[in-house]
DNA sequence: TTGATATGACACCATTTGGTGTCATATCGC
DNA sequence: GCGATATGACACCAAATGGTGTCATATCAA
């Protein structure tokens, strides 16, 4: 759980999640293009998703394909973050949400 | 959001927003019992619970309150967890599909 | 085979992080 | 007022973190 946390803390690896939902699969070259950082320092993130259980690695040849494994999000949704939502809570951050312009995700 | 996902990311820090769920209010003090590490330590956490939103502060003299604020963890779980979510059962529901009609080759 | 490609494995570096210890200040109870 | 208490404000430190650059290795393709 807690390499979970730890690995989702960092915005460079939530944009890798981001980007493998949007297309599952990618080879750790597709994944380095876009993104300002030498391939070194993309491994290491990757490293630590992995490590987290967060992606899976499949080698195809020498390709190294990434796929998105959402089931330890899901986990720290159902047994940490539903414990602090509360009735009241909950409907605040819903009129909240109401109240504020639709905006992109950070 | 970040400093949400980042103050989320240290145990100690987890550990007294559970301990705030379980009784709100607390003083610094009183959050410095049962934890191992300095007074100087525990201030430095609180303030970035602080920053991030998740911790607000009443002063009653010369004590300081602390008192959980959950509305950014529900932000995370409605706006970014939740996307996940979907991804998954989603994923569950092609494979209910694959199983019960398996002469379909999509 | 040979060269291009995809990645691993390191060594190295600067900054951030989580921690300590010390002294100062404000407030409470007597 | 005075001592005890609750906290702030620093300076300081070691380790973790996020980054780079370089060389090695395995695989593909002509």
């Amino acid at each position: 759980m807690d390499a979970v946390f730890k690995a989702l803390a960092d915005a460079t690896r939530r944009s890798f999640l981001d980007r493998l939902h949007v297309r599952d699969g990618q080879t750790l070259g597709e994944l380095c293009d876009g993104v300002e950082i030498t391939r070194s320092a993309v491994t290491k993130h990757l490293v630590i998703l992995e490590h987290a259980n967060l992606v899976s690695i499949v080698w195809v040849g020498r390709e190294k394909h990434h796929y998105l494994n959402p089931i330890p999000i899901t986990e720290i949704a159902d047994r940490w973050i539903r414990k602090y939502e509360r009735g009241r809570v909950r409907a605040l951050a819903d009129l909240k949400r109401r109240l504020e312009t639709p905006e992109e995700d950070p």
